[in-house]
DNA sequence: GTGGTCTAGACCACG
DNA sequence: GTGGTCTAGACCACC
């Protein structure tokens, strides 16, 4: 699975971390019963203090995503595909719902901002391919 | 000219100023000469330290944007409204491509987000009108 | 008599005033008994608040270098040229010592300071011909 | 790296550490990669408030001079040296050509400026020696 | 431990 | 009244 984690950003690391986890198992690149990489090769991987790692595996552990076996590491609950489907959906959305809030309030033009939109949706969809 | 700040936010206050007075002369709304809040003034609106207010200005002051007039308060600068257009679509537009960016991560697929861009688009310039 | 004050200077504008108020009277430009501007005369020319004129000369007056007759305003004392002269020397060497100095601390190379003190010089003279 | 700072000069305090550190960049004496004292570390060894050491921090990662590492520290960015050399000539020959200014504009002979000049400027190298 | 943000309140220069 | 600087001290995210 890849991760993808930008240090500038203004999001927490460790948030950026319970997203991609969340949305690895909500596409279901990761399956009930998998372990997940551990908390050092995930944290070497990234090139993020292992504590950032830890908490955001604490977190998931708390919604019910994940749950620790003892000695083999974080898996993934049963139950996770279904929490990570909505979860996923709301994030994604909330994003998008701010952007475009921002937008708006920047008083840019209507056209101007869907033609901002219709651009960039294609540039990043262009990326992914 | 109106301001709202949230301070839940990830997005640091004073930013949050700075964006949303960089809007506002985009816009036309605030103009080259003299028509800011005070420092104070403007604390009071968003119920927000004098401090933060001043960071804001300040910061806007290094890039060029107002300008100190000693006892009188900040004034928008000439070069401002330029500067501020340019600002205003790079503000924009980053934030519209990291949250596209970050729906393509979470690999919902394409005509989902397709759809939800579409609902929260109408949503959002409804609620403006 | 020329001023040219500096609103974009660290150094305050009344203390920019009575400088050159002191050079004025050092190079003998004005003299014992010449009365100066007026407070509001000065004030207009300078496009400077009354206040802050008034307090240059409030300063001045401290020092013996100016004295108030009544109703005419301000006047240049009999000691002034003295005390002035003796004040431009220092005033002048001060800053030219902050400047060498703080060229030293910068680590250019001597040669270097020297090119660009020379190349000063030289153009700042070129100028006032 | 060693630290001046004159807590009477009209220049800010920031700005004087801002300065210095530009300086120390500048010559080699910090390099890209971390070097830089901690914002509480330099402000005991400065006896300044953290904030102060953390204004002029800030001030540099706008210019992209530092670049703050979370938990790290700041470090020396890449293009530091680039930026500070130019800027480094940039606020000393700012700084002597003001003191030649007033030099001129308080109307001492030439000569005399060209003689405390170079008196000065004996005198300030003398004492790095 | 690190830097980043924010609050509170002081003093200064200037109008 | 204005902004600019500085101090003091808090909390947060992250290492």
């Amino acid at each position: 699975m890849h991760f993808d984690v930008r240090s500038d950003s203004p999001i927490p690391i460790y948030e950026q971390i319970i997203n991609q986890l969340i949305f690895g198992i909500a596409s279901g690149v990761l399956e009930p019963g998998m372990s997940i990489p551990s908390v050092r090769e995930l944290a070497v991987q990234l090139t993020v203090n292992p504590n950032t790692v830890a908490r955001a595996f604490q977190k998931l552990s708390d919604r019910g995503v994940l749950t620790a076996r003892r000695g083999l590491g974080m898996e993934v609950t049963a139950e996770a595909p279904m929490i990570c489907r909505n979860e996923r959906q709301e994030i994604v959305r909330q994003r998008i719902r701010e952007a475009l809030r921002e937008a708006v309030a920047s008083a840019l033009p209507a056209e101007e901002i869907e033609r901002l939109v219709a651009e960039e949706l294609h540039r990043v969809q262009a990326r992914t391919k």
